[in-house]
DNA sequence: GATGAATGAGAGTTCATTCAT
DNA sequence: TATGAATGAACTCTCATTCAT
């Protein structure tokens, strides 16, 4: 940027527009989409009712905003946990999956709030933003199905059990750990977390 | 009731009642609590709009209604199903465990559009409602560890993992099939599904 | 009706939403449509905000309900007159032409605040309504047309003057006369008016 | 103005500000005053937000600098019309009527924008102003009445019309043409235009 | 008991105006 | 002086709830 003046109006006019879908992202999270008010959210990030609108077209376009972002965020680190599964491996393949287990936690716990307003909002709010996310979703999960798949094939996992289905259970799993267990939990509980999750998914709960 | 004039009325009371469960029940399962309106309900049901508030006091309650029942009818079934392995046993360990994720499948299945409302809806209504269908939520997990904890002590599942952790992925994962599978379905999916669930949860992914 | 309950409901009604009509005509006139607000329409009409909206979709349709009706009164008005003076005549032609304008004057003085409206805001409402009225506006203009020309051909009009643009000249009288003369006219007034307008359109000012 | 600087400084000044009223103008005359915005002014201007307020101190001071200044230039017209029929004649009485119409057809046609707002939007802003405009209005009707008048004593003009009644005719005649014709005629239109308003406003339309 | 018209608090949104830069 | 981000009063409209019939 030449002017600096100019530069520095951008750099505050993010700066607020940042602080609006915090505090939306806070909002929502603790009253739900639907009973946050528009009074909540600019009470939340001191700002006037219409400076809201200066950023945000409308209440549902901050929570797509926030959804969106989110879901991309998600998708980018499946793509990239994905490609880390193919190149050449220096770890065990446990430590592997443990590592991509703590990753995606890590993930949500970072983006706790988000994550609670993606799981438990998400759908019922518009259908045309829906198909989005719903598109988004469904490219995470063939990302895992993807994953499952090619340990098959590589003989590490049996055969049994539908991939399709599988994605499912395990994005199951994560949403009810973001929705109701992450938000006590430490960062430092995550890696016992992850062995866990990753006990569970390989060997399950058998004996033997 | 002695008087059979009564005993009719009590009857069709019951009836409309029921009526309204339903309607209600229906719509917040297509439309989520908040974007459902009273008309919507009413429209359903075939019923006037004052009618509604001579059965529920207001919106609020018909969903504390719906959600309650849900919860409550589950927490009868893990009981059940917790007593069930407590019994003297006649069938092999994994076919018990089978019929216990089948039954609560069909459960899931037969009131699928309480199970949607439930799982998406339940939280962020009423503060107050809340604890008390968070009490339900934990009883059922409750009822989960209770289970598998016997399972470990009867050296059946390993001790590695902790139980109350495990609760948590295993309600993950039937909300998730409730919320994003269930309604694809057929009712003859059923058990291949379950035996699915019980592969995955006892046997994990890992080829051995 | 079979019901006389609901007959009297639907009369009910009726009623109520003609008091809305007046009420807001009344404002409108007063205001203008855009200086004018659901506010002071219920105000005017001592009616609760949401009674406003269960008669009137919008703030907008009110608007359009008055103007088309008075529109289509007026086309109803114009049409008659026309058919008028094709039927046999007993009376001498300015005696008829008088006639005519007396009826439109005393139509516009009955409805005084309506013509206000419809003279004045008519036009930057709303761009799909605004081609209704502007097709009835048409409508009335070629009714006045097709008159002129009638008596150009009977000899009772001269040919020089383009009969579309004296349509116009008269149309311009009656809304000048609607918006600024006719509210502070008494009924009474209304013939000596209906004169001095016979006399200027049919003789011009020029002394002979 | 000794002080060149100051000089320039002023020029600009007044440049802009008929920019801003220029642009002002022509979205009043599209939109109508309500449903134009301060944004669209200056979008249509290319100025800033805060300049608007340098030069005008809110909305509706420049719909009324808009309106007052077209009242009163045609004002000035008139009063000029009115002195020019006082002077010793040289062409036909006739002949100066016509060129007295062609003279203020050819300013509304000139300030055809203005005309719209004036006679469209005029009333209803602010009653404050509304009372000078509409002196202005008046004094434009009553130099009409002094032409009448002076044209009735000199015996060629009936004295059976009311000259204010007449007035008031031929304004909503000006009006009309203003609002609904003059915008699909050519400049080249308007004598002939003024030929038809003289033959009406002279003769009437009764052949003789 | 059933009905549906009436109610009004409160929601999202707009936009003329202000003011710090 | 010019700018455009910030402001908040005021708007239209919704809908859960009440209440007269």
């Amino acid at each position: 940027m030449r002017n600096p003046q100019s530069e520095r109006a951008r750099r505050a006019r993010e700066k607020r527009r940042s602080e609006l879908l915090d505090a939306a992202t806070s909002v929502f999270a603790r009253k739900g989409y639907w009973a946050a008010s528009i009074s909540d959210i600019i009470q939340a990030a001191s700002a006037a009712r219409g400076s809201f609108y200066r950023y945000f077209r409308s209440k549902q376009e901050v929570f797509v905003a926030i959804v969106d972002q989110f879901r991309e965020e998600e998708m980018l680190l499946v793509k990239r946990l994905d490609e880390l599964s193919l190149s050449p491996q220096t770890v065990s393949f446990q430590e592997r999956v443990r590592t991509g287990i703590l990753s995606w936690l890590e993930f949500y716990y970072r983006n706790l709030q988000a994550a609670k307003i993606v799981v438990q909002d998400a759908n019922m709010i518009d259908p045309a933003a829906a198909r989005k996310r719903e598109d988004l979703r469904r490219a995470v999960r063939a990302a895992i199905v993807r994953m499952i798949v090619r340990r098959q094939e590589a003989g590490l996992y049996h055969r049994r059990i539908s991939p399709d289905l599988t994605a499912h259970f395990l994005l199951g799993m994560f949403d009810e750990i973001a929705a109701n267990y992450l938000d006590k939990a430490k960062k430092s509980d995550l890696p016992a977390l992850a062995d866990q999750f990753v006990d569970f998914e390989l060997n399950g709960l058998l004996r033997r």
